[in-house]
DNA sequence: CCAGTAATTATTCAAGCGTATAATTATTTT
DNA sequence: AAAATAATTATACGCTTGAATAATTACTGG
């Protein structure tokens, strides 16, 4: 008749808390879907009791948006921080935002879950509707801002318009494939996805961007 | 102290009671996402009382497939039977196939909602996602085909290795930029993603898609 | 080492979930 | 017109849900 002892437990500051509970959501959302994120199940996964949950965000709706956010970020970082990204030609950089987007781990089942399954609640959820689109400019914008640059670099020349076109066109390849690759992983040889994305950018701004222009 | 009388209904044939309870799945998805996809409010849309839904369907699940299945097969139908797209040279039914992507009725925030759910459930239930899996091949090898026509119409001939990778390419733009009309409705003037669509597959088959090759 | 505090666990609650089954009634058959 | 049938409604069940509150306990500052 003895109740089982009250389980043991470590204070923590309260970043690395709310760090932890969004990781074990976005852990639950990418491996079950949505409808799996209950706060008893991301609770569990994040080794904590479900009353936690609610000491640290205010309802089940905010813990999913500050993970939204996170995801996104993490997302575009992973990116735009990657290999040949940051430094180089501009149209080698604007190469390496290309392979980064179509390669792992960006490319990853998990990461088309947390997107689906984010999209999917915002479309009729304003405050995620606006993390959606606060993030979906950020990542063109960089790839605009990349576009422009490696055309300038080219001495092709482009109006503000082509400008604006070129970038929804590059953005939409890339998300188009990415999410294939995602979706439907064994569909797709090891690097085929960015050999295509490459080709494709190419084609549409006119760029070369195969030949390797740095030499340092 | 008298209960309320018990509501009057009619009979319908089966068939037709299965695709309201359908079309009830999809106008609830579509409106509010799959969390909100319950059985009884499906009932409540398809004006029948839950217990109807189990008569007709040996799950929730089994509606939800059924209705992932319909909702797939409508929208490739509305690309794939739009106007231009049945007749007039490949070219131009090569077009009408982007136009067609990317404009209403397809291009609609209601059929990216169903689509991103779909899509969530798909990546970790296997009876989803091979629905996922045959629709994808489906909407693609009939690009595949449009865009083979169109070359070998051109004289442009194209080994199956380009053709695969121009039909990933071409699907991916033309997937990417639906996602984003549909997300973003308010981003993107009217005809604007057609146009840019148009240009993008123009540019990566090397087709001229715009000048109109057909007089009848 | 003790008192205070707040981070964490435990418990509770009403509502909603998918499913199962029983009761009714619209329609068809004879 | 009565009887048979099955489409539909109604009710009930056990479980899960998000949230609220109460009870503990790990840590901190004196």
């Amino acid at each position: 008749m003895s109740s089982p002892p009250r389980r043991k437990f470590r204070r923590e500051p309260a970043s690395q808390r709310k760090d932890d509970l969004i990781a074990a959501t976005l852990q639950v959302i990418s491996e079950s879907g949505v409808r799996a994120a209950t706060v008893r199940t991301i609770a569990e996964r994040a080794e904590v009791t479900q009353g936690l949950i609610r000491h640290y965000f205010s309802s089940k709706e905010d813990l999913i948006a500050a993970a939204y956010e996170h995801h996104m970020t993490q997302m575009t970082d992973a990116v735009t921080t990657a290999e040949h990204v940051t430094e180089g030609t501009a149209r080698d950089r604007l190469a390496g935002f290309v392979m980064a987007s179509l390669s792992p781990p960006v490319v990853n089942p998990g990461w088309v879950a947390l997107w689906s399954g984010f999209l999917n609640e915002a479309l009729h959820d304003a405050d995620l509707n606006k993390i959606h689109q606060r993030t979906y400019h950020h990542f063109r914008d960089q790839l605009e801002a990349l576009i422009a640059a490696a055309l300038r670099e080219a001495d092709l020349p482009a109006t503000p318009e082509r400008l604006r076109q070129l970038a929804i066109a590059s953005n939409g390849v890339i998300d188009g494939l990415w999410l294939e690759g995602g979706a439907l992983p064994q569909e797709f040889a090891t690097g085929e996805l960015a050999k295509i994305g490459l080709d494709s950018v190419a084609a549409l701004t006119g760029l070369d961007l195969h030949r390797k222009a740095t030499d340092t």
